[in-house]
Parts: C-alpha cells; sequence; structure tokens
DNA sequence: TTGATGAATGTAAGCGTTTACATTACTTAT
DNA sequence: ATAAGTAATGTAAACGCTTACATTCATCAA
C-alpha cells in the first residue's frame, strides 16, 4: 500500500493538516517545520492521492481536451500546443480522442465532466452549428465548467471561441488567384466544420464578387481519409476525366492540396504554369513537395496562446472576450504565381 | 452543485448502495428496482463522481500514456491507436505530453501514477537504457504499476517491451541497397532513442558484411527539427557541400529522408537513377514527393495492438510475453530500384 | 403455518485528502 | 512578569463514493 499523508505526519512527528499545508504552499507554517516535512516527503518518495486530492478540492487544476483525431496533422499540433501552454500555467490537460462519432462525444463529454475538470476545450468539433445535438452537449457541458471552442464558434453563454477569419482569409487567397488571372479553380474540401464552412464562404463570395459563372461545378467535398494520399489524387483524376477543366486548385487543407499536386505531376502538368495551387494549414506538407506549396497560415499557436490565456481568465474570473478572432496569412510558394 | 448519489438514492427511493449497485452493474438488484433508479438518473442526467469514485474503488480502468512530443507524426498515430484500443476494451487513458527533457519527465511519471492509473504506457521515450537517470524512474514506476514500452525495450520485472526488429530490418534493407550496387551510402538518423541505436546498428552491419571501407565517415546524427524539412534539406547540402558523395541515402524517418530528396531535387538529381532514398516509418509523407519514397513498415498499428491486449492480460493476472517482437517490412517505391 | 434459505436491500465504515475552527506557542508592550 | 495579540499547529468534519456486513423480504419445503 502506498504511504498517506498520515504517515508522514507521524514519520516527520506533525499533524496532518501541516503536511497538508506543506504539500500545498500555505505560508502560515514555520520554515523549519517545513523543511522538516519536506525532508521525510523526498525521502519515502510520497505522492498524495489524486482522487483524494479532488475529493477535498472539487478542483484540480486539470483541463479537458477532447480532439476527434489527434492523428491529424493540424489537431495533434493543436493538441501540443494546448498541452504545452497548459502545462506552463500550471494546469494539468487530460486529452481523449473522441473520433468523429457523435454519441461517443457525447459520453466523453459526460466522461471528462464528472473528472470534475475546470474547463473543457474543443478541437476540431465537427458540427457545431450544424446538428442540434451537438449544439446540446455543448449548451449542457457549459453549465458546469467552462468551454472553449478552437477553431469553431458558438454562441452561447460560458462558451468562449477562438477562431481564425477564414472566410476572409479564403476570400483574400481567392482574390488572388482570380486577379492573376486564373478563373477555372477546382474547390476540395473535406469537412463541413465550422471553419469548413466559413472557408467555403469565403470561396464563393470572392467568386461571385468576380462574377465567375458556374464556379459552384468545381466545388467538391472529398470524404476519404485525407491522410491517404493517393486516394486524393484519385478522386482528383475522377473529376479531371469527367471532363471537368481547371487552371487552379483550393483546398481546405494541405493533404489535399498535396493530392492534387501528385496528380498534376503524374499528368506532367506544370505547376504553377499550368496549374496553381494552394493549401490551408501552413502545415509541414507544405515543404514535402517540389514545388513547395503555397498554403494559408491560421496562426494555431496564436490561436491555442490565446485561448489558453482567456480560459485562464475566465477560471480567476475576469470578464473574458467571448470571441477572439486572428487574421489568416496566404504564404506564397512555389505553387503559384501572383 | 452537482448531484451526488443521496440525491439519487432519495429521489428513486431506494438506498445509495442500491444505486451504486445499479452504478456498477452489479447482478444482486432486482429488474424493477434497476430500472427505477436508472430512469432517475437519466432523468437527472447524473454522473458521478470520479474523484470519489477513484476513493471507493482503489482503480479506476484509467491507463497513464505519456509521449514526448504528440505533434510528431509517428508518435501522434501511436497516441492514437493506443487511445483506441484502449478504449475499446473498456479503459479509459491519460495522455501526458512530456517534451524531452528528462527531468520533467520525471516529474509526469509521479504524476500520472499520482492519479492511480493501472498502467503506464511510454511511447517515444527517448534515452531508456541509456541514461541511468531515465532508467530508474522506469524501476521506480514499475514497482507500482506494469510499465509498457513501445518501441523500446528494458530488462526488468513489470516492464513489458513491444517493438519491431529495426536492426534487421534496416539489415535488410541497407543489404537490399547494396545489392543494387550502391555502396556510397549516407546514413542520417534524428534520435539516439533505443530503436534509433538499432537501425543504425542494422544499417552498420550490412555495411560490414559487405566489406564497405570507411562508411562510418557518413553517418550523420541530425539534431534539428525534423518537422523542419528545409533545415534538411540545408542539413544535406551542407554535407554534400563538404565533398562528401554519396549515391544512397537511408534514415532513421521519412522527414529526413523527404528532405534529401528536397536537396536532390534542387540540384536536379535524378532519383533513382543518381540518388536512391529509403525512408523509415512509412508514414503519409511517403506519398508526398514524386517519386513516392521507399520506406520501411515497422507495423505500428499490430504493435500497438500487441502492447493493449499484454497490458490487459497482465491487469488480469496473466502470465504475458515480456517482449513482443514483430518483423518490418521494406516498402518499395519510386526512390529506389532494386 | 412455520422455519430455513437465499435474494434484495440497507447501514455504516472507510478511502486520503482539505480546511474551518480550536488550541497552543510565541511575541511584544506594558 | 503578564496580558493581549498573532503565528503555528492540531483536531475533526466533510468530500462522494464502494462494499463488508447486517437486515429485511420473498420463496418454498415440511
Amino acid at each position: 500500500m502506498a504511504l498517506t499523508i498520515y504517515d508522514i505526519s507521524k514519520k516527520a512527528g506533525v499533524s496532518i493538516a501541516t503536511v497538508s499545508r506543506v504539500l500545498n504552499g500555505s505560508d502560515n507554517v514555520r520554515p523549519s517545520t517545513r523543511k522538516k516535512v519536506m525532508d521525510v516527503i523526498e525521502k519515502y518518495d510520497y505522492t498524495p492521492n489524486a482522487f483524494a486530492r479532488g475529493m477535498g478540492l472539487h478542483s484540480i487544476h486539470t483541463i479537458g481536451i477532447l480532439c476527434a483525431d489527434s492523428s491529424d496533422l493540424f489537431l495533434a499540433k493543436a493538441v501540443y500546443y494546448l498541452e504545452q501552454e497548459l502545462q506552463a500555467n500550471g494546469y494539468e490537460s487530460i486529452l481523449c480522442c473522441t473520433g468523429y462519432n457523435l454519441d461517443a462525444k457525447k459520453n466523453y463529454v459526460n466522461l471528462i465532466l464528472s473528472k470534475k475538470v475546470d474547463g473543457l476545450i474543443l478541437v476540431g468539433s465537427n458540427f457545431i452549428g450544424t446538428t442540434e445535438e451537438e449544439n446540446q452537449y455543448i449548451k449542457d457541458g457549459s453549465k458546469q465548467v467552462p468551454i472553449m471552442l478552437l477553431n469553431a464558434s458558438f454562441d452561447y453563454p460560458n462558451v468562449y471561441s477562438i477562431t481564425c477569419d477564414d472566410s476572409s482569409t479564403m476570400f483574400a487567397a481567392t482574390s488572388a488567384m482570380l486577379n492573376a488571372g486564373i478563373s477555372d479553380i477546382l474547390y476540395l474540401y473535406d469537412s463541413r466544420s465550422y471553419s469548413g464552412r466559413k472557408k467555403l464562404g469565403g470561396f464563393m463570395a470572392a467568386m461571385e464578387s468576380y462574377h465567375i459563372a458556374d464556379f459552384e461545378k468545381l466545388i467538391y467535398f472529398y470524404e476519404g481519409n485525407n491522410q491517404d494520399l493517393s486516394e486524393v489524387e484519385n478522386f482528383v483524376e475522377k473529376i479531371a476525366k469527367s471532363g471537368k477543366t481547371f487552371h487552379g486548385v483550393i483546398t481546405s487543407d494541405d493533404s489535399l492540396a498535396i493530392g492534387c499536386i501528385k496528380y498534376a505531376q503524374k499528368h506532367n502538368i506544370r505547376i504553377p504554369d499550368e496549374l496553381s495551387v494552394i493549401g490551408y494549414n501552413d502545415s509541414m506538407l507544405t515543404g514535402c513537395c517540389t514545388p513547395e506549396l503555397t498554403s494559408i497560415d491560421n496562426k494555431l499557436e496564436t490561436q491555442t496562446h490565446q485561448l489558453v490565456q482567456t480560459l485562464l481568465g475566465v477560471l480567476s474570473g475576469n470578464e473574458m472576450p467571448k470571441k477572439s478572432i486572428f487574421s489568416g496569412k496566404l504564404i506564397e510558394r512555389g505553387t503559384t504565381r501572383f
């Protein structure tokens, strides 16, 4: 059996209250006593039981992170930044990978709340604002703890949203391509998420403002695995074979853009002379191909930083902005020439 | 204040023991009673407090996962598989990203053990078997719970290792390249981990068995960020500029291989005619470049599956293999022609 | 009808902390 | 030297569960 606070108190010749005070850094304890206790703690390598601690404290400086798929390049990075930032601020985090199934997600919310976390961060929550079910568990959850949305937005008490202005960034990127004289643009997206909708909206708005006819016919939803680049390539191949022609491609994620580049290279379509490509997320994939991929940096690190700061503010009882919106930026590389 | 088991028992007109039994699926409760209680639980959306639960139970079906950097392509995938597999078996997991700092890691081990996890999984633990400090915290930890090592190996009671035979796989891959008549091979590695040493060992053994002279001069340790492909490219460029020539490259990770390919493309070195490249991990990066990257599949999914099964076996009190070793496989693609 | 038996349910102790409140030990001013 | 005031420490209740053990209830054989 592991040591308890009683064992320590006995060995140190003080009461458990004193040990607890030492443990929690209370200032009302004489330096000599503190040392005496610390020595025993270190000697026996004692660690307080977290459950008992949680019972007493009602909170234990822990934030729950819910993430659909931590193996996705973008989400993995988001999770990593979040964990680092939370740790740096003295918070622990517990991560659950929910997958994309809605029921599973709901269960996870309950599960993680039963751990009495101080807050909940949702990363890559696809259906926010789309389905009533998803909205519902956010509403329910927010009654217990503040909920932080990364890359998503939802208007509700105790729910805070951190986003990039995907819409205008995508508008700008599309406009840049249009300005370069390319108007037959294939738009490929892989997610109907909040940010996915924003991106698509920005694209459409740009196309409309340039009075491009029938551009909707070149908008495609890719439902496959975006980590399987051959599958993406085949998807593009099929589009091309169906008779659609395009001299530009804009995608909601770098992986899709890479798939297009693979398609182009296979058919000796020169990039960017014959085909311009813009990805999204500015991931490490941008550096994988030749020429390197033009992409959109949505300031993930800045976003995660702001998210944690906002959360900490809320937990300290401060009034914090309900929405923080950052500006994305087109990073021009070799797959475009604007 | 959230509802407690008392509230539920009162509303259902039973004792807390009965509510607890319903909650824990005990069979000694009349179906009608069970339903009565369940109805109340659902009506009020009651979730038992996990801390209190943990106190009573002394274990709560949770496994701790320690991972250096969850944004690394390989580690992220490992973590994802592990979480999925654990979930499928009714275990929850808590993940901590430790970074590569040794002190931090040690703290995390304590922290996670204080949560009274049933087991500990170490992913990407670089220094196992190298530094006495790292060994020590594994030894200490293993006294409390079984420790599972993914892609690493350490001989100690209550420590279980799941690995791929990186050494012989690398031996085979190197031999394949040598057989193809390429003997000036650049070996690039980015980690001094257990598996990193194995890989290097396999490479060296193959070079020696083919009596290649001075091959050590083409072995390089890359200390930079392996997610920054330009940095890798520059690293290779420097090697080339220093006068070293090579017609083959073998790396410990796909990202390094991609960096080499970028270097080659920049200098119009034809792949695979003038330069053959083999990566490691068979990640999604293999599909990013043209031609696609030949790589080594180290059966990550199989490994994680075996790891979880072994862990569950141990927790059930069964005798389980202390080491499980799988065979890697060279996946030939366009960057080699053997 | 009664007693024995076993199933269903209840009671209360215990898990390892935190912390309000009570007590004791020290200072300092007189 | 003593009283008042403050700092340090101790005592014990509370946190919300699980579960051993006690009790009650239902069933069935005699």
